[in-house]
DNA sequence: GCACCAAACCTTACGTCGTAATGTATCGTG
DNA sequence: CACGATACATTACGACGTAAGGTTTGGTGC
C-alpha cells in the first residue's frame, strides 16, 4: 500500500533525487514506484511515459538556473547566469548530455532563451551580434561543464592519485609533454580544474565587449 | 552462416556504421551480429562486452582528429584541429555524449593530449596558461558541437520552417525578444548556426594571445 | 586418410527494461 | 447506500546484454 498520495510532482521530485543520486541509468520505472512505495505501472497515471517525464525533468533543470536581468550591466549578468548554469548542470550531471535528445522545449527552457535575448539586446547587440555572443558563451558553458562532468575525479588530490596509478601512471610516462603538463599543473598543490572556470568565462566575455565595442 | 570471416576490426567497422547511420541507441548487440550475418553470441569471441567496444569506438573517433604539429603556428594550428574535431563530432553526433561516461582512454586519445599540450608548450606558455588556454579551447568546441547536436534541423530553411510551425510558432510569438530574434537570425535568408563557428573560435584564440601576451 | 584440437559460431536461458491491456479497490458525491 | 471516477496492481510481450554450454569448422601431425 501506498506510503502517500501520489501526485505528478511528487514523481518527478523523486525521479530527481533518483537521478542526482545515482544517475540517469539507474531511473527506472520499477525503481522509480519502488522508491514511492508503488508498482512501476500506476506510474502512468500521473506521467504519460518515461520520455515526457525525462522532457518534464531537463525543464525543472531550466527552472533552476538563475536569469539575466535587462537591465543590469550585460556582463555581470551574463556572469552570474553562467555560472548558475554551471552550478545547476553539476548538482544534476544527467541533465546535460539529456537536453542534446530532448525535442520539444518546456516554459523554463523558453523563459531562459527569452532572458538571455532581452539581456543581449539591452545591451544594445544587433541581431547578428546577439547570436555570435550567444553562441560563444554558452558553447563556453555547455563544453566546460562537459570537460567537468567527463572528469574521472572530483578533487585535486584525487586526480593527482590517479594519474600516479595505473593505467594512467605508465600512459602519463611515455608522454613526455603529459609528463610535463601532470608534474606542473596536475600534481601542483592546490589544482583543481573549476578555477579554470572564471578566467576562460572573462576571456570570453572580454573578448564579447572587444569585438562588439562594449563596456 | 556468415557471409565472411569475422575479426575484431570488422565488428569495430560496422558497430561505427550503424551508429553513424542510425544513431547509438540503435547499436545492439543483436542488430549488430545480424548486420555481419552472424548471431549475437559470435560477437564475443572478438569483442570482449559491448562496453569496450564503446571504448574502442571513442578512440577510434579520436584518431581521426587532425594532430597540431607542435613547430607551426600555434594558432593556426589550434585553429585547424579544433574545426577537424568538429567536423568529427559531425561525422560521429554519437561520440561526444559518449565520451562523458568512458572511463579508461584508448592510445588515440593518449596521442591527442599529448599533441595539444606540445603545441601549447611549444608557444612558450607556462603549464598553468597551457591549462588555460586547453581549457577554454575544448570547451568552445565541445560546447559549440554540443549545441550543434541539441538544434533539432539541419539547415537554415529547416530552421526557418520549424521555429515557423507547432508547437515553436506560439512559443515564439508569446516571447517578445525570441520573436526579435527569430525575425533578424533565424529567419534571415542564408542563416545557419554553424557559420558561427569560426568567428567564435577566433574570438577565444584572439583572448587566448592577448591574454598570454602571443603573437 | 585420419585423429585431434582450438577457434569460430550457435542455442538456450536469465534477469532486466518500458509499457499495453486488463483487472481490482478505494473514495467523493448523489 | 449506490455509483462512477480515480488510483493502484497484475500479467504479459518483445526488446536488451550476456552467462553457460553445445556444435561446427579448419589446420596440424601422424
Amino acid at each position: 500500500m501506498p506510503a502517500k498520495k501520489l501526485t505528478p510532482d511528487a514523481v518527478l521530485v523523486t525521479a530527481l533525487a533518483i537521478a542526482d543520486r545515482h544517475g540517469i541509468e539507474a531511473l527506472t520505472m520499477r525503481g522509480l514506484a519502488r522508491e514511492l512505495g508503488v508498482e512501476a505501472m500506476s506510474l502512468y497515471h500521473h506521467v504519460a511515459s518515461k520520455d515526457v517525464l525525462l522532457d518534464v525533468m531537463v525543464d525543472r533543470v531550466y527552472a533552476e538556473i538563475a536569469l539575466p536581468a535587462p537591465d543590469g550591466d550585460w556582463r555581470e549578468e551574463l556572469r552570474r547566469r553562467s555560472a548558475s548554469v554551471r552550478e545547476v548542470l553539476r548538482r544534476h550531471p544527467w541533465a546535460l548530455p539529456l537536453m542534446e535528445s530532448r525535442r520539444s522545449p518546456g516554459p523554463a527552457n523558453l523563459a531562459y532563451h527569452e532572458a538571455n535575448i532581452a539581456c543581449l539586446r539591452a545591451a544594445g547587440l544587433t541581431p547578428a551580434q546577439v547570436a555570435h555572443a550567444y553562441a560563444v558563451v554558452d558553447a563556453f558553458v555547455y563544453g566546460f561543464v562537459l570537460q567537468e562532468l567527463m572528469l574521472p575525479f572530483d578533487s585535486g588530490p584525487e586526480a593527482a592519485a590517479m594519474i600516479r596509478d595505473e593505467p594512467w601512471g605508465a600512459a602519463v610516462t611515455a608522454h613526455p609533454n603529459m609528463a610535463w603538463f601532470a608534474e606542473h599543473v596536475v600534481l601542483a598543490p592546490g589544482y583543481t580544474f573549476e578555477r579554470e572556470f572564471a578566467p576562460g568565462l572573462a576571456l570570453v566575455l572580454d573578448g564579447i565587449a572587444e569585438s562588439f565595442g562594449l563596456p
